[in-house]
This record gives structure tokens, C-alpha cells and sequence, in this order.
RNA sequence: GGGUGAUUAGCUCAGUUGGUAGAGCGCUGCCCUUACAAGGCAGAUGUCAGGAGUUCAAGUCUCUUAUCACCCA
């Protein structure tokens, strides 16, 4: 083995290895458990989102796995509708096209290319991240089976009358030319005005009068679809007017001022323009009063036809600034103010959203939202960490009927078909829907142009992946699952859609057990990682490094906003000098891990990823000691002789405790914690003092084979067993390693991942190992201590004396004799009679004993001195803490018998250090 | 405006049913001790955001104020 650990020689081979076996397949035995992966859009590829997301869910699947569970992690991918086309389209508008030149058949025969071409991208990241879903079983939302699927929900929805068409305002995206979900668009303030308008009252001819009501608004060009103007119908400055008119400027018509509430009389002028076709609250308006709905747009948001000719053609933007010039020349301007507004964008486009008429299809959610509000509400599905439940019904109690068609050409084609006349009848196919129907076979059938929203075929990912809508074995073995591993910001586009749909179609069975809502990965400052900030690390580059100018040309190519390159660039060199070096998958795994406790955010600091490739250049380490110790020598594997010393009954003890607190805080999804325990053990309690207490026994002539041969096979037993509690977090390390060691323990199997998970066995507790090393870990730095502090070379041997012991002192040190004298270096042991003079010595303290290092040409009295003054310092004050309580009656009295016994021991502990080390400050400064 | 979460060592964060605060990184000193300098040994560091309350006892429970973040309108 190298003397350092390098992950790049080992972390590739082994996937391949793993892979080709068909270890990720499910056992076919065992408690079944299994995670839907959230599939990935298919041409994507990987961020730190995903990598984290991932590397949770594949160390709760190995975790599964070697408990012997028959454990499938479903992987697949998404169609990703918007964002693939869009690409698609960029493609195309740099060669000068644009899809409709292609037409439909060939744009869609182009996307399917590039989804072959770019589809293995992510795919083959995860792999490389070391993730172990089963490949075999793979799916894609588009693929046959889960368009079957997709199919059948929609016709059974339209069937039962969940699903249906209608004209309504939607969220319009001007650019892609679609409608989108509430979902799709983004709401944020921007910077805007107010204009307010004079609207003229008409007279009884409808010709315009000197009167005004004034009008404010944030978009001046729906003017041209005023349809009415409303106030308040308690409101007394207008009352009379209701029911009176305006004659709309630049377009002259007649438009009825209404009583509505949607009128707020405190704010503005209490008078508001209702432009029905353009607002979602004046549609509600419009629709209560009667009012004419006048669309005034263009797809692409230019003025249509149906207005006056001056404006047609004009983007709205423009038209909004003609507008505005010509009011004002008209003299009906009354002022302009500063304003801040919602703005509505589209999260794929970035373009301003227009509520627009057009023909949907919806899904009618309240039906599906019940039983899925109270299958949370009931325990069936739990939220972890619990409080984001709340996120999920303060959504669904709100819910609103969900639009499911886009104008799109990639994706599953809505199964509606349209006759002559503009029926419309649902069905898969033309052939169908004429059986279905009973329409003549000649009866020409037209179907639908749009496409369902991805999120419509993700709902059905937990059961259409196990091959729903045939009742396959593995969709009885598998559904429901056991967890989805996901981010808070798709609760509401997935999870709870997925319930919904889930309930539905399966019997009224949840999809999964539980949600485990995992945190954002942020930067080291913790902001949101994204390309136009040019913060964004690529979980790839942190497993195999790269340099500067790559990273730089990295985050600099291709940016929406040029301008920024500079700052990016300097941004770039000031946190990564040195560009990133290679961490490996392992490294970034377990701080991925370690990163996972409940907070909302995870930041992500190269620091940390360091340290945790340290851990594993630690477990190298400790692997070729191992390997050193027991390599072509007797570790007593079938020798009933075997004698395991006081230390290795301790790290056996130890390693149980451990075994069991990592599996609880896997079963609590609290991969920190477990993560932390793991490290505390191996490092600091494996490699710090058994491997060190081993050297001892092992190097030392006058040790009995017997002896020997349970050190050593503790100390690669205990190892093996690490490596198989750490395999789900960190597999590659762990099995580059285990391979090396099976032989030595005759295990046979080929791979670690397919071993037994260790289980606490705890019979192999022992108290009395346990506190036997507790003393003499206290007699060893106590020890140290006086050596650091009197600054004695490390490597000088000292003379020890000891003082005030007890038998039980004597047992102990027996036990621990061989280890003690050669981690403290101990030259000689000295049992005094407690009534003999002690020479003027420095002094440690294990529990009553005194440890003496005589100074005689050592130690400084001085510093002594005040090395003791600082211990006693210390103690004192701890003492006065915990005597204040014992004095305090009400504390003797009221609390537990066994807290207050608990304080009165430390006291009688500190009280008895104190005087020993009084004594002893005593006596050296008499000296 | 409604909701949720956060505020603990220089930084990033843990902290179980209330029992008197921990880790990693960083920092200081000594050491290339035959697994590891990506290391070893030892060490320093806290008005647990502010205030009030409940309690023998509050980082933890209740109320309140402030700041920040996110979600919804």
C-alpha cells in the first residue's frame, strides 16, 4: 500500500467491478425497502444539490443493503419539458432556425437526438459519485411504459371528470409561448411606476364630460382592455356613480363603473380600471359584474388586432410608453410615481408573465388534496424534519385547480381528440377513442397540440417506474416505498403531487412512508450557487481537482451577463488560488454527510472537505499498520487460545456502542450524527489509543503468543468492522481496503458492499475494560501533561512514583502496566507507602493516587508552581459552582435523589483533588 | 401582512426527556516517536442575540424585543 492515500487510483475500478456483478440489484430476500431517486432531468448534469441529495440516499440504500434488506434504489431520469426544449430551440436560433421551420415530427426527432447524445451525462456522474441504484431497472419518463401510464391517469382523471378543458386566464410566458403553473413563475419586487389616469364620466349620449375619475395601475397598455372601472359600494365619494359610465380614452368605448369590494377605498383614489382579460383579480371582477373580457395581445404579447390600429404590432412594452405620451398629450395624465411592484417571470424564460386567455386543461385538485392532506395529518406519510408539514398544508389548503397543458412539442401529447364539429373525446389513440366513442370509422380525429406538464408524469414516478398500470410483482413488493429524499422547494411541484396521485391510482396508498427534506447547497459565504452569480462548483471537480484556468474559464464562459465576468473571475482567485485539488468521492461524501444535520442550509467550505480527506488518509494509515501487524503472522484466527488484553476488550466494548449509535442515527436521518460518531471512533479512539496501546504488546518480546494473537485480531477484526460502518458513507475507500484485509480474517465474499451491516452484540459491553482504560488514559496524560508543560523532551524516559493508592489502583495498573510504561515512557514505577516521604516532585492526579515525577534535574519549580496554581485555579472554581448547589437547600430538597448524589460525588472528587494538589503547591514552594 | 427557521468559541456547526456547554477548521507551544507532518502530544478561547418569566436548576420550556434567511399573499 502507498504510504498516502490517493483516491483517484482506486474509487473508478471498484464501480465497474460493482456495477458488472449486478450488485446493486435487489437480493430478492429480506424486508423489502426502496427509494424512487427524484430523476434528474435527463440532459442535465450533476450539481451539489444533486451530489448531496444522492450520496444521502446511497448511503441509506448500502445501509439497507447490508442489513440484508431487499433493497431497490430506483434510478431514472425526467423529460424535463421547458428547460430540454428550450435548449433544443437555442440550438436551432444559433443556426438561424427556429422549430417551426423544422415543424413538429422533426423538432421532436431532434430532441430525442440530443437526449441520446447528452442523456448518459448525469447518469454517468452518478456513477462516478459512487451511486449504487439499480441500472438495470432504469426508466425515463418518456419511454413506453411510462407514457402507458401517463395515458391511462389522464383518462381515467377526464373520466371520473377531474380533468377538464376550459378558457381561462393563465400565467402566459411570452417567449416560450405556453402557459405555465402557478408553480413556473416567480414573484419578485422590482423597481416600477404608477401611473394614475383621468378617466372621463360619459354623459347620458356617451360622449366624454369634463368629469374624471382617476385610475391607477402599474401596467398602463391594458388600458386598451378596460372593460369597467369599479369602487367601493360603500364608498361614499362614488356611490352615486355606480352604474354610470367612462368613455375609455384612445379607444372610445363605453365602460360601466361597477360596485365592487375588490375596490379598496384607502388605497389610491378608490377607483380601480378592471381589465378582465389581463388580471387574475379583475377576471374575478369582470366575471361577478358581467364585464366584457377583451383580449388585447398578441402570443408574444404585442397588440392584436382588436385594439385601435395605432397600437397594433407594438411590443408591450412599447405600447406602454404610446400609451402613456398619448394620454399625457391628451391631458390625461394626472402624475407618475415611483413604485415598488410583483413582478411575475417565468422560471425557465425570465420573461415577464401576461395573464392571458387561452384554452387549458386543468386537474379539479380539491378531490385529490383531501385524503392527501390527511394521509400527513394522519401519520402515514411524515415529514423529517416534522415542522415542513406545515409547508405542505399551508399549500394544499390553498390548492388550486392545477393546469396541466403546455404549448410545447416535447413531451406526452395530451390524449384529447377533436372531431370536425370540435368534440373532444379522450382516449390513447385515434382507434380508441372511436371504439370508446362509437364513431364512425371514418370520423376524422384531430388530436390535441399541447403536451402535459413533466411534474403530470413525475407524479406517477413511485408506482409507473414498478410498471403500474400492470400489477407487477414489483410494484406488490415495493409500494409503498420507504423514504423520498428531496429539497424543500419541490414539496409542492412533486412530493405532494405525487401524493395526490399516488392515493389515487394505488388503492389509497401513500407513496412513500416518509419525506426526508434535506437542506440547499450554498457557497462558503452562503449564498445560493447559481451560473450568473458564477459561484457554482461542480461536485466533479471536487472529487478529481482542477486547476485555476479551467475552473476560471469555467465560471466565465457562456454568461448571460458579460459585465460580470471580471468580478467573477477575481472572486474565483481570491477563494481558489490554487484552483481545486482532487478531494475524491469519499472525502466529498462524508462532508456531505457531516453537512447533513437539520438546518435549511448547507454551506459548503473547502476547509471541511480537507479535513474529511484527512480521515481518509487516517484510515490509509491505520489500514497499513494493520496490515504491517498482521500480515504473514498468527492473529490466532482459529486458535481457541486466543487471550485479548484489557485494551482489547476495551475498543471492543467501544466498537459496539459505536455500532449501535450510528444505526439510530441512521434510522433518524441523521447522517451528521452518525457521521460523527464514526470519525470520533476511528480517529480518536481506533487510531489515537488502540492502535498505539497495541504497539506494546506486539513489539515486545516477553508477550506471550496467546497474548499476541488476540491483539491482533482485535485490531484487525475491530478495523474490518469500521470499514463496514463506514462503507455506506465512504464505499470506495472501504472496499480498496477491505479487499486487502478479507484474506486475513478467511472471509471469503467478493465485496464489501454485500456484507452484514455490524450489529451491537452487547454481550461484548464491558464495564469494567471501559473503566479500567479510563484510568489509565488518566494516569497516561496525566503524565503528558507534566511532561508538555515542564517542557521535558518527548523523548526522555522519566521515573514515576506513586502515592495515596488504593488496591484497586494496583489492579488497574496491572492491567494496563506494559501500555502505560511505554505511551507515558515511563522509566520505573514506585508504590510508596502513603506514610513515606515523597521527594519534591510534579504531580498528577488519577482519581485519589498522586503520580510523582521527581524534579531532580527536571523540572522547573517555578514552573511547577505555577502549573499547580492554574489546576487548582481551575478546580476551585468548579468546586465553588457545584458547593453553591449542595448548599442550596431547595436544590438538596427538590431535586432527584440521584442528581443531587451525582453533585455531591463531583464535589467529594474535587474537594479531594484540590487538597492533594494544595499539599503539593505546599510543598514545592517550601522547598 | 401570515407562516417557518436561525442567532452557541475567530469561522462553520452539534447540543437527546431541563442537571451547569462540545466538535471540526483555525490559533499557540513542543515533536519528523519504526501507520500517518494530509501526522502526534499538550493548550487557550464562550454575558449560549437582548430582556422578562416558570423552576432547586434554562442553551434547552413560556412570553417579548431585535437582526437575518426562506416560504406564502
Amino acid at each position: 500500500m502507498d504510504k498516502t492515500y490517493n483516491p483517484q487510483d482506486i474509487e473508478q475500478r471498484w464501480y465497474q467491478h460493482w456495477e458488472s456483478q449486478g450488485y446493486f440489484q435487489p437480493a430478492g430476500e429480506g424486508d423489502p425497502y426502496c427509494i424512487m431517486i427524484p430523476p434528474p432531468n435527463v440532459t442535465g448534469t450533476l450539481h451539489m444539490g444533486h451530489a448531496f441529495q444522492d450520496t444521502i440516499m446511497d448511503s441509506l440504500i448500502r445501509y439497507h443493503r447490508m442489513k440484508g434488506d431487499n433493497t431497490l434504489w430506483q434510478p431514472g431520469t425526467d423529460h424535463a419539458g421547458i428547460a430540454t426544449q428550450m435548449v433544443v430551440e437555442r440550438q436551432l436560433n444559433a443556426a438561424g432556425q427556429t422549430r417551426h421551420d423544422l415543424g413538429r415530427e422533426d423538432f421532436v426527432k431532434r430532441v430525442w437526438e440530443w437526449k441520446e447524445e447528452s442523456g448518459g451525462t448525469i447518469t454517468q456522474q452518478l456513477r462516478r459519485l459512487g451511486a449504487s441504484p439499480d441500472w438495470s431497472r432504469e426508466r425515463f419518463t418518456m419511454d413506453d411504459g411510462l407514457s402507458e401510464a401517463v395515458g391511462d391517469v389522464f383518462e381515467r382523471l377526464y373520466d371520473e371528470g377531474l380533468i377538464y378543458r376550459g378558457k381561462r386566464l393563465v400565467n402566459w410566458d411570452t417567449v416560450l409561448h405556453t402557459a405555465l403553473s402557478d408553480l413556473e413563475v416567480l414573484n419578485e419586487e422590482e423597481n416600477g411606476h404608477m401611473w394614475h389616469f383621468r378617466y372621463p364620466l360619459a354623459d347620458e349620449q356617451g360622449n366624454a364630460t369634463d368629469e374624471h375619475l382617476i385610475v391607477a395601475t402599474t401596467r398602463p397598455e391594458t388600458m386598451l382592455g378596460d372593460t369597467g372601472v369599479a369602487v367601493h359600494p360603500e364608498d361614499s365619494r362614488y356611490q352615486h356613480l355606480i352604474g354610470k359610465f367612462i368613455k375609455l380614452p384612445l379607444v372610445g368605448r363605453l365602460i360601466p363603473i361597477v360596485g365592487d369590494d375588490y375596490a379598496d377605498p384607502e388605497k389610491g383614489t378608490g377607483c380601480v380600471k378592471i381589465t378582465p382579460a389581463h388580471d387574475f383579480n379583475d377576471y374575478e371582477v369582470g366575471k361577478r359584474h358581467d364585464l366584457e373580457m377583451i383580449n388585447i395581445f398578441t402570443d408574444s404579447a404585442e397588440i392584436n388586432d382588436d385594439c385601435p390600429l395605432e397600437y397594433r404590432g407594438l411590443d408591450r412594452f412599447e405600447a406602454r410608453k404610446v400609451i402613456v405620451a398619448d394620454l399625457d398629450k391628451l391631458g390625461l395624465l394626472d402624475e407618475i410615481k415611483d413604485h415598488t411592484l410583483m413582478v411575475p417571470r417565468g422560471d425557465r424564460s425570465g420573461t415577464v408573465v401576461e395573464p392571458y386567455l387561452t384554452d387549458q386543461w386543468y386537474v379539479k385538485i380539491t378531490p385529490l388534496a383531501e385524503p392527501a392532506i390527511e394521509a400527513v395529518e394522519t401519520g402515514r406519510i411524515k415529514f423529517v424534519p416534522d415542522n415542513y408539514k406545515n409547508m405542505y398544508y399551508s399549500w394544499m389548503n390553498d390548492i388550486q385547480d392545477w393546469c396541466i397543458s403546455r404549448q410545447l412539442w416535447w413531451g406526452h401529447r395530451i390524449p384529447a381528440w377533436y372531431d370536425d364539429s370540435g368534440k373532444v373525446y379522450v382516449g390513447k389513440t385515434a382507434d380508441i377513442v372511436r371504439e370508446k366513442y362509437n364513431l364512425a370509422a371514418d370520423t376524422t380525429l384531430r388530436q390535441d397540440d399541447d403536451v402535459l406538464d413533466t411534474w403530470f408524469s413525475s407524479a406517477l414516478w413511485p408506482f409507473s417506474t414498478l410498471g403500474w398500470p400492470d400489477q407487477t410483482d414489483a410494484l406488490k413488493t415495493w409500494y409503498p416505498t420507504n423514504v423520498l429524499v428531496t429539497g424543500f422547494d419541490i414539496i409542492f411541484f412533486w412530493v405532494a403531487r405525487m401524493i395526490m396521485f399516488g392515493l389515487k391510482f394505488m388503492d389509497g396508498e401513500v407513496p412513500f412512508k416518509e419525506v426526508y427534506i434535506h437542506g440547499l447547497v450554498r457557497d462558503a459565504e452562503g449564498q445560493k450557487m447559481s451560473k450568473s452569480k458564477g459561484n457554482v462548483i461542480d461536485p466533479l471537480d471536487v472529487i478529481q481537482g482542477i486547476s485555476l484556468p479551467d475552473l476560471l474559464e469555467k465560471r466565465t464562459s457562456n454568461l448571460m451577463q458579460d459585465h460580470k465576468k471580471d468580478s467573477i473571475a477575481k472572486a474565483t482567485k481570491r477563494q481558489f488560488p490554487e484552483g481545486i485539488p482532487a478531494f475524491g468521492t469519499d472525502a466529498l461524501r462524508f462532508t456531505f454527510a457531516a453537512l447533513a444535520s437539520t438546518g435549511r442550509d448547507v454551506r459548503f467550505d473547502l476547509q471541511r472537505i480537507e479535513g474529511y480527506r484527512n480521515f481518509c488518509n487516517k484510515l490509509w494509515n491505520a489500514a497499513r499498520y494493520v496490515m504491517m501487524q498482521t500480515e504473514d503472522k498468527d492473529i490466532g484466527l482459529n486458535n481457541p487460545d486466543r487471550e485479548l488484553s484489557q485494551a482489547d476488550r476495551w475498543i471492543v466494548s467501544r466498537l459496539q456502542s459505536t455500532a449501535t449509535e450510528v444505526a439510530e442515527h441512521f434510522e433518524k436521518y441523521r447522517f451528521d450524527l452518525a457521521a460523527k460518531a464514526l470519525y470520533e471512533f476511528t480517529w480518536h479512539e481506533y487510531c489515537d489509543w488502540y492502535l498505539e496501546l497495541s504497539k506494546p504488546v506486539l513489539f515486545a518480546d516477553d508477550v506471550s503468543d496467546a497474548a499476541k494473537h488476540g491483539t491482533r485480531h482485535t485490531l484487525v477484526s475491530v478495523f474490518e468492522s469500521i470499514l463496514r460502518l463506514l462503507h455506506p458513507i465512504m464505499p470506495y475507500i472501504t472496499e480498496e481496503i477491505w479487499q486487502s484485509i478479507k484474506s486475513l480474517l478467511e472471509i471469503n465474499h467478493d465485496t464489501i458492499m454485500l456484507q452484514s451491516y455490524p450489529e451491537a452484540d452487547a454481550t461484548l459491553i464491558d464495564e469494567a475494560a471501559q473503566q479500567g482504560m479510563e484510568w489509565a488514559q488518566q494516569f497516561i496524560i496525566g503524565i503528558r501533561k507534566i511532561r508538555s508543560e515542564m517542557d521535558i523532551k518527548p523523548g526522555k524516559t522519566l521515573p514515576v512514583l506513586l502515592n495515596n493508592w488504593s488496591d484497586t489502583d494496583q489492579q488497574q495498573f496491572e492491567q494496563y502496566s506494559r501500555e502505560i510504561l511505554s505511551l507515558a515512557k515511563i522509566k520505573s514505577v514506585e508504590w510508596l507507602n502513603s506514610d513515606s516521604d515523597a521527594p519534591d516532585s510534579a504531580t498528577a492526579l488519577v482519581g485519589e493516587m498522586q503520580i510523582l515525577i521527581p524534579l531532580a534535574g527536571l523540572i522547573d519549580k517555578d514552573a511547577e508552581t505555577a502549573r499547580l496554581t492554574r489546576e487548582i485555579e481551575k478546580i476551585n472554581k468548579q468546586l465553588q459552582g457545584v458547593m453553591g448547589r449542595l448548599n442550596n437547600p431547595a436544590f438538596t430538597d427538590k431535586a432527584p435523589a440521584n442528581v443531587v448524589a451525582q453533585v455531591q460525588k463531583q464535589a467529594d472528587e474535587q474537594q479531594v483533588a484540590l487538597e492533594q494538589l494544595q499539599q503539593q503547591l505546599a510543598k514545592i514552594e517550601s522547598m
